[in-house]
Parts: structure tokens; C-alpha cells; sequence
DNA sequence: TTAAAAGTTGACTAAATTACTTGGTTACTG
DNA sequence: CAGTAACCAAGTAATTTAGTCAACTTTTAA
């Protein structure tokens, strides 16, 4: 498991393009404005992201991109392993005296680690992470107006 | 948030601490031994972990390291956070445009992500880890013996 | 009391990764 | 066909990771 700033930019990129992306494709120049990005980085990261099929593009003249599937199928666990290989799990294959020593133990504890971190990355979606945005946005709302409309207030 | 190799490091030497700990101190250089990390870096990283007291250096012959406090009050969340430096939050702090802009909206769903990894990883102990480890262990004994004889055997 | 063992510290370096740059090409639109 | 924006590939600067080297302190034992 690995979590880097490059894992952070793809994650707000893609936020940005399931908030943005409602009317028509989001270009690649606007993140990068949007996010302060540069193309470049940009265009690498997306080339990632769209050989898991978690973007789609569109070429041409109001082109851009759209998110490759429904925001919540789209899980956080996705888009990091899209940009961060991450296949690293402490492989141990041909380690020296890897089995049977204590090298081994704590491996294999740091890997159910890395797996339960994993789940839990998956379980989050672009959609749950807008969606807790919002409702904390409405909290802050109905916080200001007397009048509690709705129900909105969770912790 | 942060997670890297290094946070893997410090987090299978603190588990190796744990383990062997129970009688005598730990030098780094059974760790070293152990986990194939440089002794060197195993300072560095230990100097960092020494200034959060997670460990407890013992000097002169025989000496060597314990944890710092007991194995159910170190969480992996600490020990990521003292050699991962991790105040990345996304600060935003002075960047431009960032109040009103997308890029303020999505780094704080960012921020948001991070807190509950955060979070989740601070309820993860180091002890937790070990008897997680030790009744997986258990478990395949146990479906391997109809007479559950102790433990012993591992793969 | 001197020497050796083990921890402590700091500065320095090689390797890897990250972030960015340049310079294209391809596909589509008007 | 001209312009836009995705796509692609190679190279580079900056940063971080991982490791090395060398000096030094504390503790113990001869």
C-alpha cells in the first residue's frame, strides 16, 4: 500500500472532474488551472487513470474528459492503485531466510495491515467523498438559519 | 497523509520490537539482521521515533531498544506520523485563488479522506496487530490438527 | 582507569521517485 | 484546412529515500 501526493492529485483531479464534468467534458488545462497542476504531470497521471477505464476522453475541439464510470463505482482504493502500482505488499519472494524468521512475521502483520487499509479504500467512492461534502456544507448552513429545514444534522 | 516505505520500515521494526522485546532490550543490529534494513537507516528512523518516545534506547553493553510504552498504546497512526512528518493536509495556506475556487472545494475533500484514514489508522495498535497475527495463526492451526496440540507450526 | 561495546549524532552521497518540460502526433470540430 | 485538445515519448530538475562514513558519548568489564 502506498499513499503519495501523486495519489492525492489524482483523487482531486477526479473530484474535480465528477464536480465539474455535469455539462459536457472538463479539459485537462482546466484541472490544471482548477488544481494548480501542470499539464504535463497531468496528462501522465490521466493516461493512468484512463488504462483502468476510471476516465474516458474526448478528443478534438470541446473535448476533454468525463469520468469513466458512475462516481460511486469509482472507489478511492481504484484511483490509487491506478497511479501508484502499488503492487508492493512486502512480497518476500526469494528474500533470504525469509520463512520461518522474524522478518517473516512482521511481513505478512504488515501486509493483513496494508489489506485492511485497502478494504477500507475501497469501501470510500467519489461519490460518498462528494456527497459528505455537501451534506457537511448544509450542516454549516442550517447551523447559521434558525430554521431547521430537513434533517441534514449528523456528525 | 502519508504512506511509504519508510512508514513500512518503522512500522515492521517497532512489530519486531514487540516481539522480542519481552526479554531484554533489542539492539538495531538484530533488527537490522532481521528486517534487511541498514543499520544506518534504522538510526535515522529510530531517532525519529525516540524523539515521540514510541522507544526507550538503553545504552552501553547489553543495551539496545524496548518500546516506549506498552504495545496497546502505540497506534500505527503514530508511528506513520513520526517518520512520515505527514502535516501535508493540503494546508493551502496563501495559495492562490484557493478560498471559493474547485481547488479549495476538492482539497478539502481531500482533507476529509485523510482525517478518516487518519482516524482509522489510530485505531490500529501494534498489540492489536500481533493478536490479530497470532489468532490467524491459531485459526490455520487449528483447521490443519483435529487435536489442537499448542501452536508451533507455521508455514 | 583504560578499552571495548553499544548507542547517538551529523554530514554526506547514491539511487529512486516525483514533478515538470519539450516536442511532437492524432482525432475531431467548425 | 485550421485550430483545439487528447495522446504519446523522451528527457530533466527537484525532492525524497535509503544508505554510508566518521566522530562521539555512555556504560561496563578487564
Amino acid at each position: 500500500m502506498r499513499l503519495s501526493t501523486k495519489g492525492r492529485y489524482a483523487v482531486t483531479a477526479m473530484l474535480d472532474l465528477a464536480l465539474n464534468g455535469v455539462d459536457g467534458p472538463v479539459t485537462l488545462a482546466e484541472i490544471s488551472e482548477n488544481q494548480g497542476i501542470s499539464l504535463s504531470y497531468l496528462e501522465q497521471l490521466f493516461a493512468s487513470l484512463r488504462a483502468k477505464e476510471l476516465v474516458r476522453g474526448v478528443r478534438g475541439p470541446g473535448g476533454g474528459y468525463y469520468l469513466g464510470r458512475n462516481a460511486d463505482d469509482i472507489s478511492i482504493a481504484n484511483i490509487i492503485c491506478a497511479v501508484d502500482e502499488w503492487v508492493e505488499f512486502t512480497r518476500c519472494g526469494g528474500r533470504k531466510n525469509c520463512s520461518g524468521g522474524e522478518r517473516c512475521l512482521t511481513h505478512s502483520l504488515w501486509d493483513d495491515l496494508s489489506i485492511e487499509i485497502f478494504d477500507f479504500l475501497t469501501k470510500i467512492s467519489i461519490g460518498d467523498l462528494i456527497r459528505r461534502g455537501e451534506r457537511k456544507k448544509a450542516d454549516k448552513a442550517a447551523h447559521l438559519s434558525v430554521v431547521s429545514d430537513e434533517d441534514s444534522r449528523a456528525a
